[in-house]
DNA sequence: GCCAACGTTGGC
DNA sequence: GCCAACGTTGGC
């Protein structure tokens, strides 16, 4: 079983929207790296719900595979935002996993308490600049980020 | 295949 | 709103 932090801006979908929802598509990921990192996402792989771009950002809760990826479907709708004209169904180019719902922490754990915990210092998450909007997660890191939210 | 220009991300 | 980082695009 493997951990995952994926990044999300709440006011686009936010773990509250999630919790609604009971299970999303994790559409529209245009990064090579990030998309790779969301076809190895196995099924009951625990994912860290990271808000960006908000006050404040942080970690806000918990999701939980629910079905490994298959093609985006964003990317083959012509008129959408999100429409790829190298992508076939023969050969797509972008995936995506389904998430279902675990839990939303009573609080946001900011980027701010996450940089204090030295155990976190190497999470690709704090790194300098990172974009990277799927990213992997140690077993360790996951714990202490968990623990936090208590 | 190089690399400059440009666009996007996202913290602050 | 600023700006660093860095991915993408396109001319050559």
């Amino acid at each position: 079983m493997a951990y995952w932090l994926v990044k999300t801006e709440p006011e686009v979908y936010s773990i509250e929207d999630l919790k609604k929802e009971k299970s999303t598509c994790w559409d529209c990921v245009r990064n090579y790296e990030a998309r790779n990192n969301l076809v190895a996402m196995k099924k009951g792989d625990e994912v860290l719900v990271y808000h960006s771009n908000s006050e404040p950002s942080g970690v806000a809760g918990v999701a939980v595979v629910k079905k490994e990826a298959y093609p985006d479907p964003t990317q083959f709708v012509r008129a959408g935002e999100y429409f790829d004209p190298k992508a076939t169904k023969e050969q797509p180019r972008w995936f995506s996993p389904d998430f279902a719902f675990r839990d939303a922490f009573p609080r946001v754990i900011s980027i701010g308490e996450l940089r204090e915990v030295k155990a976190l210092a190497e999470m690709a998450l704090l790194r300098r600049g990172s974009r990277l909007s799927v990213m992997p997660v140690t077993a360790a890191e996951f714990r202490a980020i968990t623990a936090m939210a208590k």
